[in-house]
RNA sequence: GCCGAUGUAGCUCAGCUGGUAGAGCAGCUGAUUUGUAAUCAGCUGGUCGGCGGUUCGAAUCCGUCCAUCGGCUCCA
């Protein structure tokens, strides 16, 4: 007999031998229904797989992410199977679960296949799922597992074993269909009972561009038809916070293909939404002892050969323009970070005057591969709000704090409630790609790291990808679709201070060179707007709307009135509009709440007669008649309760 | 840049297997003077993404380029 500890610390006795199935089963029947894998001693294993010893087991099902994690692993297995029977000769890559489904990589050599094929894909992955074929799990030695994919003719999969250790391979066998795989997988395959596929795409083997571009097929599963209903609602629904739709909507921003790919054009109102944010910025870092500077948007081509960008980006960035006469070279600013050094050096600086904060938002232009361009999160302009803190290395840690302070005050403020701390370190093997001393990135690495801790911040940490000047901690929020986007950034830099010689007097009257730290709370303009627009699904809070109310005459006998509450807010200070056409009211209104205007204010004879405006909130509905100081007070309160202390 | 899909009026879309375009909304004009999510009528508006080709004839078939969308790679 072994003893099982489960989660609650309870202990059962079972014959060695023991499957987490049968351990669920022992529990309850419909605990067995359901289990998919489990953990034991912290590793997952199938339910179906023996436990020879006493251990440590969590069970999982359809509600643990582990659960979906094995059930989508299995898919991509069906999936793999099915498309075998169906392209017999095709080669598998990879196919793991991810997020929200799985994928396979699949070299389909000369057959040609199409989203078209995919409900002839789907059937039969539905087909076999209902064969209910066990997935069965075999050790299997290098040299065999070599064997089997050479007479396969499968080189990826003869890649992947290369790298592999003898003894700890193992295969899974569903029907006919053999893989590679680490496992586990659910018991059998009657657990798929939805199945859709998502897309197909190119996807590079081992994602190296220089090697051959295999077929990606994404696809989901679920254990319910209703399940894959309401996933699919679900992206539906997300389609509709997409931020392009949104900005297109409500007349935000547009793109124009005559002014070029990727450079936005901000319409009145979303300049008013991108200036509010920049005077709260503005207001919170002037706080924060940042002091603003202008830069121009272009930069003689040896600023950037002195910090190196142009060393490492030169090919791929806009080609340089030039001057008529003396043929001088300049880039259009990539970065403002050498501008911002050149001012640090435009006078001696003494200890005394560090930390020197330099702030600006700054515009700058970077070529973005076509395929790469996306909305507002991917563009080829778009502003920083940029700041550059120069200080001594003994000041870096409380600097780094400070900026991660507002950071998280603007998190707080937009609502980002959820969001990804990654610190990216450069990639260890292959130093050649940054510039800088090991001494400084060390310097820089670690002083991040200390920061994260002392912090108590969740974090991942990523190796390769730091900046080529140093090391990095970004702020990571989803957009509708759950992908990340990386919006706020911190950089601890070592290396332009010595690129650029910067010095400061010290208390001994020696020379020494200050650290930097460059930082972008929101990251972009654009970018944050775009996020913003996705969370908010348009309905943006009070203080950022770009109209925080609309007046709607009932009709032109109250034009006057109308016109006159309009004054008494704008001379208030609140953003205010007001719907002069020709219509009924019930049509000013559908228009209004479909632009999303927080607050519709309908004047008629009684409002004139008292006085009010009768006050109706977006999505919520009627309010009732309020005296229009009233509502001016309010309006006032609830922005200022949003910005907290900021306001 | 690479793979796949898409591209019809300002917007959302219809147009079957080829016979030189249609709706709703928006816009304009007029009537209506309106009370909490669309008043009515008339009118305007498109070299069907661009360019080639096949055909008596192309929005429709083929090629190519451009753009958009979903991924991959990249992202100072």
């Amino acid at each position: 007999m072994i003893n099982i500890t489960l989660p609650d610390n309870s202990v059962r006795q079972y014959p060695e031998g023991i499957t987490g199935y049968k351990i669920a089963k022992s529990i309850s029947e419909g605990l067995a229904r359901n289990v998919l894998s489990l953990s034991v001693d912290g590793a997952i294993w199938d339910a179906t797989r023996p436990i020879n010893k006493d251990a440590r087991i969590k069970l999982f099902t359809w509600n643990d992410p582990e659960g979906k994690s094995t059930m989508w692993h299995s898919s991509a297995h069906l999936m793999a199977e099915a498309i075998e029977i169906l392209y017999p000769g095709v080669k598998f890559g990879i196919g793991p679960d991810i997020e929200s489904g799985f994928y396979y990589d699949i070299d389909f050599g000369n057959y040609s296949i199409s989203s078209d094929d995919f409900t002839k894909i789907e059937n039969k992955i539905l087909e076999l799922a209902r064969e209910k074929q066990q997935f069965i799990r075999k050790e299997i030695s290098k040299a065999d597992a070599l064997q089997y994919f050479s007479n396969k003719g499968d080189e990826y999969k003869l890649e992947l074993i290369q790298d592999l250790i003898d003894g700890q391979i193992t295969f899974y066998e569903t029907g006919k269909f053999l893989d590679l795989c680490r496992g586990p997988h659910v018991p059998d395959t009657s657990f798929i009972k939805a199945v859709k596929l998502i897309n197909i795409a190119g996807a590079y083997w081992r994602g190296d561009e220089k090697r051959k571009q295999l077929t990606r097929i994404y696809g989901i599963t679920f254990p319910k038809q209703k399940e894959l209903d309401d996933y699919l609602i679900f992206i539906e629904e997300a389609k509709k916070r997409d931020h392009r739709k949104l900005g297109k909507d409500l007349e935000l921003f547009a793109f124009s293909q005559k002014v070029g790919l990727g450079l936005p054009l901000w319409l009145p109102r979303g300049a008013q939404l991108r200036e509010r944010l920049e005077m709260f910025l503005k207001k919170v870092q002037k706080k924060a002892g940042y002091e603003q500077v202008i830069c121009p948007h272009i930069g003689n081509v040896e600023l950037y050969k002195t910090s190196g960008h142009y060393q490492k980006y030169g090919e791929s960035s806009f080609r340089p323009i030039s001057t008529p006469v003396e043929n001088e070279e300049f880039f259009l600013k990539p970065m403002n970070c050498p501008h911002h050094c050149e001012i640090y050096k435009v006078k001696p600086r003494s200890y005394k005057d560090l930390p020197v904060r330099l702030a600006e938002f700054g515009t700058v232009y970077r070529y973005e591969q076509s395929g790469e361009l996306h909305g507002l999160t991917r563009v080829r302009g778009f502003t920083q709000d940029d700041a550059h803190i120069f200080c001594m290395p003994e000041q870096v840690k409380d600097e780094f704090k400070g900026v991660m302070d507002i950071v998280m005050l603007i998190f707080k403020a937009l609502d980002f409630k959820e969001f990804i701390v990654q610190i990216s370190l450069r990639d260890p093997n292959n130093k050649e790609k940054y510039i800088g001393t090991d001494e400084n990135w060390e310097k820089a690495e670690n002083a991040i790291l200390e920061v994260a801790k002392e912090r108590e911040l969740t974090t991942v940490i990523v190796p390769g990808e730091a900046a080529f000047y140093g090391p990095k901690m970004d702020f990571m929020v989803k957009d509708a679709l759950g992908r990340k986007w990386q919006l706020g950034t911190i950089q601890v830099d070592y290396n332009l201070p010595e690129r650029f010689e910067l010095e400061y007097i010290g208390a001994d009257n020696q020379k020494h060179r200050p650290v930097m730290i460059h930082r972008a709370p929101f990251g972009s303009m654009e970018r944050f707007v775009a996020v913003l627009l996705e969370h908010t699904a348009g309905n943006l809070p009070l203080w950022l709307a770009p109209d925080q109310a609309i007046v709607l005459p009932i009709s032109e006998k109250y034009q006057d009135y109308a016109k006159k509450v309009l004054t008494l807010l704008n001379n208030s200070e609140i953003r205010a509009k007001m719907d002069e056409r020709n219509e009924k009211a019930g049509k000013k209104i559908r228009d209004a709440e479909m632009m999303k205007i927080p607050f519709m204010l309908i004047v008629g004879e009684r409002e004139e007669k008292e006085g009010s405006v009768s006050v109706r909130r977006h999505g919520i509905g009627d309010l009732g008649p309020q005296k229009i100081e009233d509502f001016i007070r309010l309006v006032k309160e609830e922005a200022n309760k949003e910005l907290g202390e900021i306001g």
